[in-house]
DNA sequence: GATGAAAATGACAGCGCTGTCAATTACACC
DNA sequence: GGTGTAATTGACAGCGCTGTCATTTTCATC
């Protein structure tokens, strides 16, 4: 029924191993015979057997993505990411979540990762800085890609986005429409990308050669809660910010939430910009304006990098990923 | 260095294929056999090759959770619990996202489909209503489980929950706390829940012998902006409702943010009732009452009859999952 | 046309496991 | 102790593919 390489190398006369020369793209095919034994596997609805091809090549076609992580919609979009990058290879994604509490450590954690019979694996968040796992995985020699780590491990490619940079632009952005009075409100302390948020919004006040008003920053959690006990704070100030950036949309949701209760209108009188767009970012009146991170292209060029790793001499320390500056309405010009 | 069945058959003194009987929990192996190999697989750390033992068994060990669905809550959610019935099993879950629009449905969708080397299917909606998709699957022999199908197919076990029941629930819990105006807000009127939402609603309010007042009753669409108009239509209304249900908690955090621009308070003047228990109904605030569905145990559910097939004798047609009523801070008693 | 190197092809073993079926052992019973 | 049945164990082939290495073909060059 099925049919298998022995059906294509006879159907095409040649022998199997000449199949499976074409079928993995092997050099040292003839055209003409390549052809033809692509025409039969076509013609005979040929499809490899993954467990076959493993078994003798020691190789699984497998990736896995490890994720300890809140956000469904973070790991959805490397999710997607990842596996398209894996479609073409004929390769698949199994996920695999982790809680990394103490129970879960050590050697248990070690014989978790052992069973998993894959080729390479991708880490999101905050697995990627989790010492204790990326010791396993060297010792185990699997393969991984870190994606936005905090710091970037040695001899591992990681992939990643400028979270400076973005907050950079987003703030540029809100003084470009002659903002000058900003608030900021910070991320969870223990989270890297809080700081680098920070940096670039101070780099981009500084830049303009304003100042930062310290009043106006104040800290946040990443939560909508913390948000609303920001977004009061900032607000009920004597002059309270034209603009607002929260450094990421839940909380950057509770700011125009909080605004709308307190009669302030967005962004009529107050421009609320935010970070991730996440969907609540168009879920919202009006829709947020924020920052889209690379996530699906993170993904992917992950996985492209463990399918195909990058030979030694042309290896880079990190890819850094475009994110984009997202204007939707919530935001406009100071009047 | 990694070591194999042979390894632990010898350590064991017994054979190959009485190691690989207890690895497979197959019957007719002493115990103190057992007990044996299990003590020296622990011991070498044996850790069995999927590949070859698909290759030798014609399984994959593998499932593909399938999907077209734009949220990853539910994606997630069903995701981990499919995982959490994989892991005991030694399965691992491959994920296929589906772009069901034209190109590529026929032959392109066959061919994917056959390409995946998988042992069973999940589909979630709206794939497990997708004729082309359920033919073609059929065609194919691969045993699915549709989760939360609208039409339940023959010969096919899926597993779902009860929207009326849940539905009816909330609105008897409404009524028990003394709200007589109630509003209504349905979904999207293509989407199967939609229906059974509203008629629970209707159930419950004829069951406690009160009447549907359709002017009450409004349409939506599960989106958020569906949700503020038709909030508006409500709360603009003479006699306006003491309590709102909505079909979904997008719906629902829309009327909350209608509500609270128009100064009505929530839940002291307003009860607000929502449907999914997406994580939107904890961000907001005040934290939305609603319905969380089984999610996370239909995925469970869902693999486990991949894995492990009930005897045709013991077949349901389809298992039907519990529900559960949360009660948070958007409702409360009517004065 | 002869020569040699490179390109193209093929034969064969074996990856690690399980299915089949045969062989051995255990045990109840007379 | 002998017999029959069931429980337990093992020998062996082979799943479908790729790696290794040997063989054949091609083709540029003299």
């Amino acid at each position: 029924m099925k049919s298998t390489i022995t059906d294509v190398a006879k159907q095409a006369g040649v022998s199997m191993k000449t199949v499976s020369r074409v079928l993995n793209n092997e050099p040292n095919v003839a055209k003409k015979t390549r052809d033809r034994v692509l025409a039969v596997a076509k013609e005979l609805r040929y499809t490899p057997n993954l467990a076959a091809r493993g078994l003798a090549s020691s190789k699984s076609y497998l990736l896995a993505l490890l994720y300890d992580n809140p956000s469904p919609n973070y790991i959805a979009n490397i999710q997607k990411g990842a596996i398209d990058a894996c479609r073409d290879s004929g390769y698949h994604l199994v996920i695999e979540p982790l809680n990394m509490n103490a129970a879960n450590r050590g050697d248990a954690l070690e014989l978790r990762l052992e069973r998993l019979p894959v080729d390479g694996i991708i880490l999101t968040p905050p697995l990627c800085d989790d010492v204790d796992l990326l010791d396993i995985l060297t010792r185990l020699k699997i393969p991984y890609v870190p994606v936005a780590p905090s710091r970037e491990p040695e001899d591992v490619t990681s992939v990643k986005m400028d979270d400076v940079q973005a907050s950079f632009e987003m703030t540029e952005y809100m003084i470009r429409n002659g903002h000058k009075r900003l608030g900021f409100i910070k991320g969870h302390p223990e989270h890297s990308a809080s700081t680098l948020r920070y940096l670039g919004f101070v780099k981009a006040v500084e830049a303009a050669g304003l100042e930062v008003d310290l009043d106006a920053v104040v800290d946040g959690d990443f939560s909508f809660k913390s948000g609303v006990v920001a977004a009061e704070r900032l607000l009920s100030a004597e002059q309270r910010p034209t603009a607002i950036f929260a450094s990421n949309d839940d909380m950057a949701a509770a700011v125009v939430s909080v605004a709308s209760r307190l009669g302030i209108s967005v962004p009529g009188e107050l421009s609320v910009g935010g970070f991730d767009d996440t969907p609540l970012a168009q879920i919202l009146y009006p829709q947020l304006t924020t920052i889209k991170q690379p996530i699906y292209e993170m993904g992917h060029m992950a996985a492209s990098l463990l399918i195909k790793p990058p030979k030694a001499e042309e290896r880079l320390p990190s890819y850094c990923l475009d994110h984009k500056l997202i204007i939707r309405d919530s935001t406009q010009k100071s009047e």
